[in-house]
DNA sequence: CTGTTAGCGCATTCAC
DNA sequence: GTGAATGCGCTAACAG
C-alpha cells in the first residue's frame, strides 16, 4: 500500500481519461491548436480535483535545467545583502529564473556540516564577497563573483562585478583633506575580504600622498562594541587623529560611541566617516558621511552577467562606482579652524 | 556532437572499467564489504579525473527527497531574518538538511513574476512572518509557520512557532508605567502582519487597564523618515505623550530624530522604547530599551518542528517569550519627577 | 487532434 | 564482488 504519495501526471491522465503527454501539453501551456479546448478543460479540471503539482525533480531532470540560480553570501545578518538579493531577483524574474540564497561558510557551524555539499539543483551561482575558491563547491557550474575583486587567475577567469571602493575611499580622504584634516585614524574591519584590503590600501596611499598626512590604524570586528574599543585606542594616542575613517557604517556607530565616551563632539571635535550607506547611516545622529555602494545594482549586474554566461556569452568584468554622500558627521578640524 | 555536457556516473564507470552500479555504491559510501578496495580506489580516481559531480536533479528524483527546505521570508532587507536563517540552518545541518531562502511576496516586483511558482525541489517550507495563505504556493508540502500567529483554521492546522509579543508589549508598558508614565504614544508599523496587530492590541489593553492611562497612536512605514514624521505628529498634539512606544527598533530611531528636532532630550524629556533588539538598538545613543525577540531560536525551533513533521510526528504549537531589555532610553517623566 | 515511445542520471534490486 | 535491469515523473519526438 503506497502511503500518501502525491498524484503524478499519470494519475491526472487517468482521471481525465487522456494520455500523459496530453496532460503535459495542457499543463505546460503549449496546446494551442494541438489539443481540443474541451480536452484541455477536462485535464485542468482533473488536475485541480486531484490537487496535482508537477514534480520539480523530474521536471528538472528531463529539462536539464532548473531555471534557478544560487546566491551565495557570507552572512544574512549584514544589512548589505538584502538589496543585493533584491537586484538579482529582479532581473532573474524578468528572465523566468528564480533565486535562492545560501550562506557560506555556513552560518550554521554545526558539527555535521553538510556532507554532500549543496543538495541544490541549480543552473548557476552568484557568489558575493568571498574568495574565488569558494566556487570549489560548484566545479563546472557557471558562476559570477560579486564584490570579490578582479579574478587574477590565468586561463578562463570567472566574470566579476565589483565596486570602485578604492575611488570611494579616495573620495572620503579627499573630502576630509579638503576640510583641513591631516591626521587620520583608520578603524579597519578585521575581515579577510578583498573589499577591506582595497579600502585600506587606497586610504594609505591617499594619505601618504598628502603633505603632512599622518595615518594610524586599528582593527576590529564589524560590531559596535569592538569598533568602539578600536576607536578608543586610536583616540587615546598622543596627538590623536582629527578624523576617523571607518570601514563600515556599523563601525562608524562604534566610533560615535567612543567619541561620546571621551566627551568629543561629532563633528566639531572629531569627524567620522562610514562606508556602504546602509539604513543605519541616517538613523545615527549626526547623520553619517559615507560612501554609497549601489548594492542592488551589484545584484542586478551580477545576475545579468550570469544570464549572459548561461546563454553562452562571455560578460566583461564591471566596476560600479561608489558615491560620496557628505552628511553631518564631517567638518573642519578645530585646529584648522583656529589656524585660519 | 554533444556540447560541454558534464560527466555522468556512466562516464565514470566507463573510465574506471566497472559498471554504473559500482560507481554508485562507491561514491555513495556504502561499499563496505561489497566492492574490493582496489576497485573502489579506481572508481574514486576516475571520478576525480573526470571532475564528476552527481546530478542533483536525478538524485532527487530517484530518492524522492531533496533534503532541502525553503525558508520563506517577506524581505531580506530587515535585519531580523538573518538570525532566523542562522538558527534554522544550524539545526537543519545537524540532520543533513540544507536551507535555501526565498522572499515572498517577491522582492522582485518585476513585470514577469515567476510564472510557474517556485521551481525549487524541496521537502518542506518554513514561512516566517506572513499569512497562512502564503502556503498556497506549496499545497501539500509540509510546512511550519513562524511569527505568523496561531493557525486558527479548523481541521489540520499548520504547526506554528511564535513570539510572546503580547507579553513583551505588556512588559514594556509595565516598565514605563512603573517609571510613572501615563500618557503613551504608540508609533505603530503600518504593516499587515500578525505580530504588529498583536503588539497594538496588547498595548491598548494594558494602557486601558492603567488608572489615568492615555494612549494615542499613529502609524508609519518601517523606515527612519516615516517613523520620524509619525512621532512628530504624536508629539505635536496638545498634552503630548511622555513615552513613545515604537513597534520596531528602527522606528525608535525615527522617534529619536523627532525628539531631537523638537529639542527634547531622551530620556529626560521623553522615553522611547523599541521592539526586536536588533543591532541598531545598541548603536543608538542613548542605547534603546526594547524587547529582545529570540530570532535565532525561532528559526531553530521552527526547523525542529518541520523535521518532526517530515518524520511523521505532529509538533505542538510553541510560543517563545520575549525579554525586556531596559537600557538608557527610558526614565521617569519630568512631571512625575517634579511631582515626587 | 491524441496516444505511444523513449530516455534524462541515478540508486537499487536481483542474478551471476 | 560485480554487472544488468528497472523505474523515479516528466517532456518531446514521432506515429497514427
Amino acid at each position: 500500500m503506497p502511503a500518501i504519495s502525491r498524484p503524478t501526471s499519470k494519475d491526472v491522465a487517468q482521471e481525465a481519461g487522456v494520455s500523459q503527454s496530453t496532460v503535459s501539453l495542457v499543463l505546460g501551456g503549449k496546446w494551442s491548436g494541438r489539443v481540443s479546448p474541451a480536452t484541455a478543460r477536462g485535464v485542468r479540471d482533473a488536475a485541480e480535483r486531484l490537487g496535482y503539482r508537477p514534480n520539480q525533480a523530474a521536471r528538472n531532470l528531463r529539462l536539464g535545467t532548473t531555471r534557478t540560480v544560487l546566491l551565495m553570501v557570507p552572512t544574512l545578518s549584514a544589512p548589505f545583502f538584502g538589496p543585493v538579493y533584491t537586484g538579482a531577483a529582479r532581473v532573474a524574474a524578468r528572465h523566468g529564473f528564480g533565486v535562492v540564497v545560501s550562506t557560506w561558510p555556513d552560518d550554521a557551524q554545526g558539527p555535521a556540516d553538510s556532507p554532500f555539499g549543496s543538495a541544490e539543483a541549480i543552473d548557476g551561482v552568484l557568489a558575493s564577497s568571498m574568495a574565488v575558491d569558494a566556487l570549489g563547491r560548484f566545479p563546472g557550474t557557471p558562476a559570477v563573483m560579486l564584490d570579490s575583486g578582479p579574478d587574477v587567475r590565468p586561463g578562463a577567469p570567472v566574470p566579476t562585478v565589483d565596486f570602485g571602493v578604492a575611488d570611494g575611499m579616495r573620495a572620503i580622504a579627499g573630502h576630509l583633506a579638503g576640510l583641513g584634516h591631516r591626521r587620520f585614524g583608520h578603524v579597519a574591519a578585521a575581515v579577510d575580504q578583498w573589499t577591506f584590503h582595497a579600502r585600506a590600501e587606497a586610504l594609505a596611499r591617499t594619505v601618504a600622498a598628502l603633505p603632512g598626512g599622518v595615518l594610524t590604524r586599528d582593527t576590529c570586528a564589524i560590531d559596535v562594541t569592538s569598533a568602539k574599543d578600536a576607536a578608543l585606542r586610536l583616540l587615546s594616542a598622543p596627538d590623536p587623529p582629527t578624523a576617523l575613517v571607518c570601514d563600515d557604517d556599523l563601525i562608524a556607530a562604534g566610533a560615535y560611541k567612543a567619541a561620546r565616551a571621551l566627551g568629543l563632539d561629532v563633528p566639531a571635535d572629531l569627524s567620522v566617516t562610514g562606508f556602504d550607506d546602509v539604513l543605519l547611516a541616517t538613523a545615527l545622529e549626526p547623520e553619517l558621511t559615507t560612501v554609497r555602494l549601489p548594492a542592488e545594482e551589484l545584484g542586478a549586474r551580477g545576475m545579468t552577467a550570469l544570464l549572459d554566461l548561461l546563454a553562452g556569452r562571455r560578460p566583461a568584468a564591471r566596476v560600479l562606482p561608489g558615491e560620496l554622500i557628505a552628511r553631518a558627521s564631517t567638518a573642519p578640524p578645530r585646529a584648522a579652524t583656529k589656524g585660519v
